[in-house]
DNA sequence: GACATCACG
DNA sequence: GACGTACGTGATGTCC
């Protein structure tokens, strides 16, 4: 029996989920020799857990012990607040089906396993250490988290398990400056840059233990904040006193966490081998196994790790391709024998095939599946009968197929179980297919994206390239199965016998490269880029990709017949100067009729020696003569015309009468997107005409569009990068950063600043971003080479930073072949040691690649984490432009939305980086984008 | 399919 | 001392 919990009884607490990500970021990616399943953290967790067990010797061991767990990720504390912990990074997704196996190896180890639905473990934990200070026992938490300090004191202290430092009132006190009962006050003041507590803003723990010390307590300080010597602290108190008890509300701990089970319930029991060699037999560790077992004294239990037991772990190139190991499914027990070949090895590769490239309009027509190398299956669904697509045929399917529903719904718990990896190629796609039949597919994993993270700049990444270089191998083509030109068939009409082998292999490919790349991914250390950058874009892009936006087709229409109208007038004034009838979009012709036929100066032919006749050109001939003016205005309108609103119309989806995009996230090498079918990152603004055009990119009835964008991200990251304090400085006062350049290149005072200086400096400025030349800027300014050297050469005077920056960039580069973003992403530089003008390219690409990728990140950063932070408002993200998201929101909820995505925006660096410069966001609405920018 | 041109950040 | 150059994208039309 059990004696009441009292005095003489020490009680240990566990933060288990802080065991679990330390032993995720300590160790590489281990997975299960048998089948390949992510381990790493559950054994790194077994190690600690037996490591704290064989420390509990001696008069203070603990008599009561329990390792407690968060559960769910919405608590009290996101009702309070719901940007609480919004700028989490989200959970690596192999982590994610070692949870459960963490719980397990808990119990296997005999020791309490505690958690609740809604609270966190730091709850939890308060409740318990209060009970056992109420009680007369002792408490030692186990756990380095500062939340938990305000517990400490009277019986409770901290154990910092991994410095081995046990923190009581002093440690307390030299953490925060104020002792556990005012520990709340301080964080309220300080905030939480992890957490996402606010605090006040500029307030860190020092400061904040100061005013607390001398007032008293938070209470105090709120109350009398008027008597505040210094000014601008007076103000951010007085200011955000709301804030700051809000924040105390956050950090505050619930020390009355409903629980349904006793102290007594936690009594220390010994190990039980045989609940804990199977678990740990089972896991294949096997070090650890035999050392557990010859402390208890136990026979090591076998472990079944080999090939034989393991049909999933031959090595890749032990395995030829071969057709002969691919099926077709074509029946319930089949497809349960695959699902059941999932579940023991708790990873699939999966691919689609449908009628055609676009998710939004394209049919699913069979999945393939693969679990192991050489062994891969197709599920056809809706093929076609042979002949069935004749003008008077059926339009029966082909023999062998089971029915769509079926394969669906049996298929539909595995695609969305915690617990199962789908492994997929571009994994967009195919989410985007799924969705379309009511499947949310998670957790997954795309080899792509793996590809990009660790080979960008390189190389390509899709699937066959991909196969050839790392494989060996050629995937078969599609262009036999499909045909080209107006013959071409949907894959649907492809005869299964060429569909299976085709379809299964795509599946086995998918499976090969995840194999090879998942380890290769932490040798490379990209595992974090992989996991926070890209593979949480899959999802989000899916969602902005299916919601579209609404563009108004008439708006369209009426705008190209004003083009036509107009085109068709410029076109009889340029015949006329011209004298007879040409096609004047063709650049050849026009460049032989400007400069042979007529004459002109200036004629520059470029390789393929046709004149050159680009804007530029035309822009300087258009002081002699007038034909280049009106071939200009004429090409400004064939363009908006024949890109926008000609073509966007037929973007329009006729079911949902949006445009949907599809994002490349790995198209450009600097990790910025690229939007394609259509491009809805060039939508005209810079002319006025163009610009009209964003006047069909409209809102939904009873909605309205809201566009926040980065001011001036890119120089922003320069600043902090290149360490530029008079950038800085301009920044953090909210300067016009392109007068203050003009002001300090030329001397200018700020009041007497002119247009054409600002314009010169501006220029500069972004020259700088781009790996400035004196050729470069003299022909965008339009001024002599050397002139415009002159100017660069002053800029590096007054900025020596900058020159320092892009040195060692260049060198940085030449070294290891690639450089890198603040957030860890590398783009490779292949052709840096090159010789010849390739090498200057190299070297521009190189000091801009660190800057627009950064800026490329933060907003990744930002879009991923922006669906929990307007989870709870009537709003869609639809659009991204490089430094702008585009917003669709119901009439009424502007303000909420522009709030809180501005607040996730302007704070997506933290907590990863601390930029030296704010970043910050403006913000637009109204009935249409024109409006809206 | 290559090339020139031009839309955006 | 000469070489040729701003960084990153995608779509369209011409021409071969």
């Amino acid at each position: 029996m059990t004696n009441t919990f009292g005095k003489g009884h020490h009680l240990h607490l566990i933060d288990g989920s802080a065991f679990i990500f330390r032993a995720y970021h300590a160790l590489p990616p281990l997975t299960r020799k048998s089948d390949g399943l992510p381990i790493g953290a559950v054994s790194g967790f077994c190690n600690m857990l037996h490591r704290y067990v064989e420390g509990n010797t001696g008069p203070d061991a603990p008599t009561h012990v329990a390792v407690i767990f968060d559960k769910g990720s919405h608590t009290f504390r996101n009702d309070m607040y719901d940007l609480y912990k919004a700028n989490r990074d989200a959970m690596p997704e192999d982590l994610r089906p070692q949870i459960p196996l963490t719980r397990r190896a808990t119990e296997a180890f005999n020791i309490a396993c505690k958690e609740k639905e809604g609270y966190e473990a730091d709850d939890i934990i308060a409740t318990l250490a209060v009970q056992a200070r109420a009680a007369g026992g002792r408490c030692t938490i186990i756990s380095s988290d500062k939340d938990l300090m305000q517990l400490v004191g009277d019986g409770v202290e901290m154990l910092d398990a991994m410095k081995n430092k046990r923190i009581d009132r002093d440690g307390v006190f030299e953490k925060f400056g104020v002792y556990p009962e005012r520990v709340v006050d301080v964080q309220a003041l300080a905030g939480d840059s992890v957490d996402n507590v606010p605090g006040a803003p500029g307030i860190g723990i020092k400061t904040a233990a100061l005013l607390i010390n001398e007032f008293g307590d938070l209470d105090a300080l709120l109350e009398r904040a008027a008597e505040i010597k210094q000014p601008k602290r007076r103000q951010t108190l007085i200011d955000h006193a709301d804030q700051i008890r809000l924040s105390r509300r956050l950090v505050l701990l619930d020390e009355a966490t409903p629980l349904d089970f006793t102290l007594e319930d936690l009594e220390v029991r010994t190990p039980d081998p045989d609940q804990l060699m199977p678990f740990l037999a089972e896991m294949e560790f096997r070090t650890l196994t035999k050392r557990i077992a010859d402390q208890l004294k136990v026979e090591m239990p076998e472990i079944n790790d080999t090939p034989a037991n393991a049909p999933a772990a031959p090595e890749i190139a032990d395995v030829p391709f071969d057709k002969a190991g691919y099926s077709q499914v074509d029946s319930a027990e089949a497809l349960q024998g695959w699902i059941d070949q999932i579940y023991e090895r708790g990873y699939v590769a999966v691919d689609t095939e449908t009628t055609g490239l676009n998710e939004m309009t394209a049919e699913l027509v069979g999945i393939s599946l693969c679990v192991e190398p050489g062994t891969a299956c197709y599920i056809p669904l809706i093929h076609k009968a042979a002949g069935s697509d004749d003008l008077f045929g059926s339009d029966d399917l082909a023999e062998g197929q089971m029915p769509l529903e079926t394969a669906l719904e049996m298929l539909k718990p595995v695609l969305e179980d915690e617990s199962i990896l789908k492994i997929g190629q571009n994994m967009k796609y195919d989410a985007k297919v799924f969705a379309q039949v009511g499947i949310t597919v998670a957790p997954i994993d795309d080899t792509m994206l793996m590809s990009y993270a660790m080979h960008g700049g390189l190389h390509g990444h899709g699937m066959d390239a991909l196969s050839e270089r790392y494989l060996g191998h050629t995937p078969l083509p599609i262009k036999p199965l499909l045909g080209s030109g107006k013959s071409a068939i949907t894959f649907d009409k492809v005869p299964l016998s060429e569909a299976v082998p085709y379809a299964a292999e795509d599946a086995d490919v998918t499976l090969r490269l995840w194999q090879q790349f998942k380890p290769a991914l932490h040798r490379a250390q990209v595992t974090k880029v992989y996991e926070t950058l890209e593979r949480p874009m899959v999802a989000v892009l899916a969602d902005m990709e299916r919601a579209g936006i609404k563009v108004d087709r008439d708006t369209l229409s009426r705008m190209s017949n004003a083009f036509s109208q107009k085109m068709a007038a410029l076109e009889d004034e340029v015949y006329t100067l011209v004298g007879r009838k040409f096609n004047v979009g063709s650049p050849k012709q026009l460049g032989e009729i400007l400069f042979d036929e007529m004459g002109l100066q200036g004629g520059k032919k470029g390789k393929t020696g046709a004149y050159a006749t680009g804007a530029d050109v035309l822009e300087d001939l258009a002081t002699e003569h007038e034909l280049p003016r009106r071939i200009l205005d004429w090409r400004q309108l064939s363009k908006l015309k024949s890109t926008y609103t000609d073509a966007l119309q037929d973007h329009i989806n006729p079911d949902t009468g949006r445009v949907h995009t599809s994002y490349s996230i790995a198209g450009a090498s600097t990790g910025r997107l690229a939007s394609t079918d259509p491009n809805l990152q060039n939508i005209p603004i810079r002319s006025e005409e163009g610009r009209r055009i964003r006047e069909a990119f409209v809102a939904e009835e009873g909605k309205t569009l809201v566009a926040l964008d980065y001011s001036q991200i890119e120089l922003r990251i320069l600043a902090h990068i290149a360490d530029i304090p008079a950038l800085k400085t301009a920044f953090d006062d909210g300067q016009d950063i392109h007068a203050m350049t003009a002001s300090e290149m030329f001397d200018v005072p700020l009041d007497e600043m002119t247009p054409e200086i600002r314009r010169q400096a501006k220029a500069i400025n972004f020259g700088v971003i781009y790996g400035i030349s004196g050729f470069g800027l003299a022909r965008n300014l339009r001024i002599p080479r050397s002139e415009a050297q002159g100017f660069i050469d002053r800029y590096f005077e007054r900025f020596p930073g900058i020159r320092a920056y892009m040195d060692d960039t260049k060198a940085f580069a030449k070294e290891h072949g690639y450089v890198e973003t603040l957030f860890g992403r590398r783009i490779h530089t292949p052709n840096i040691g090159a010789k010849g003008p390739q090498a200057g390219f190299a070297a521009r690409a190189a000091i801009n690649a660190p800057i627009q990728g950064t800026a490329a990140d933060v907003i990744r950063r930002a879009m991923i984490r922006m669906p929990a932070a307007i989870a709870e408002l009537p709003a869609k993200m639809l659009l991204q432009v490089h430094d702008e998201l585009l917003f669709e929101v119901d009439q009424g909820a502007q303000d909420a939305l522009i709030e809180a995505a501005r607040s996730v925006m302007e704070s997506a660096a933290d907590p990863v980086v601390h930029l030296d410069v704010k970043l910050t966001v403006d913000a637009g609405q109204g009935p249409n984008w024109a409006v809206a920018h």
